[in-house]
DNA sequence: TCTACAGGCTACAGTAACTGTAGCTTCAAG
DNA sequence: CTTGAAGCTACAGTTACTGTAGCCTGTAGA
């Protein structure tokens, strides 16, 4: 497939693809004879874990590291052992904070539906129940 | 509460404190005589919920919008809605992304204690079973 | 076959959101 | 009253895109 197709399928924009290319996340693809690029499922896939990385704040250099899996003495490997399961910590408290958004996300649609203006005791007193 | 402290609260660096007060999605605190910022527990709510919808991929610029909740347009109001439905729906995505970034971290952690390498091969197998 | 036009290319400048540093000041504990 | 941790401002640097200019490719209809 050609990058608008790839851009499309993911929702990530061309010029991040070339970027990610640039930056070794995803290896170069094969070239038609006028040089563009073709993609295949094999790179859809690796794009989309890219992207889940990204999602939720994975540095560009990590998820390279992740994916290349370039692990050259024991200290390395659980050094990386150790920020896996710092990421994977992580993942707990990123649902959490997905829950409060999401509640302080409805409360101001309410707010807008209802036509109300939003004074700053109200959105404390949204994030202090959000979090109880 | 002192910046220090504020910063151990919340797990934001001093400097991104400073830069939201910056950008004006921090209130200007109190100083003490010494010029020293001073925070309240509103300033700790309110960083706490700038901290989660940033972590969700709201722009800075879009979290002041709905934190001021400035709106002197009634067309403003509705373009408003309609972006808080699309971080709304966005919300779900986030989830499933969530559950597939996990069962990825466990992959690869289930790798490294078996001390295996990974391969391109192994890699895609990962996401793909995740996507399953 | 021609041609129009959507889509792709490179290179590079610009932006958003931090992050780090230098050089100095304040504050609290001993 | 000193000393070391913590703050301050100002500004340069970094990461991860994003946009633009100027040009090329590929394909569908006349």
């Amino acid at each position: 497939m050609k990058i608008g197709t790839l851009a499309a399928l993911t929702g990530c924009k061309i010029t991040t693809i070339r970027f990610y290319e640039a930056k070794g996340l995803l290896p170069m693809p094969l070239r038609t004879e006028g040089g563009q690029r073709e993609y295949s499922e094999e790179a859809l896939k690796r794009l989309t874990l890219i992207i889940d990385c990204r999602r939720h704040g994975l540095p560009l250099q990590c998820i390279a590291r992740l994916l290349s899996f370039t692990v050259s003495e024991e200290e390395d490997i659980y050094g990386l052992k150790a920020q896996v399961e710092l990421y994977l910590k992580g993942v707990e408290a990123q649902r959490a904070s997905l829950e409060r958004i999401e509640d302080f996300l409805k409360r101001v649609q309410a707010g807008i539906t209802m036509g109300q203006a939003f004074s700053e005791e109200k959105m404390s007193t949204t994030l202090k129940d959000s979090k109880a």
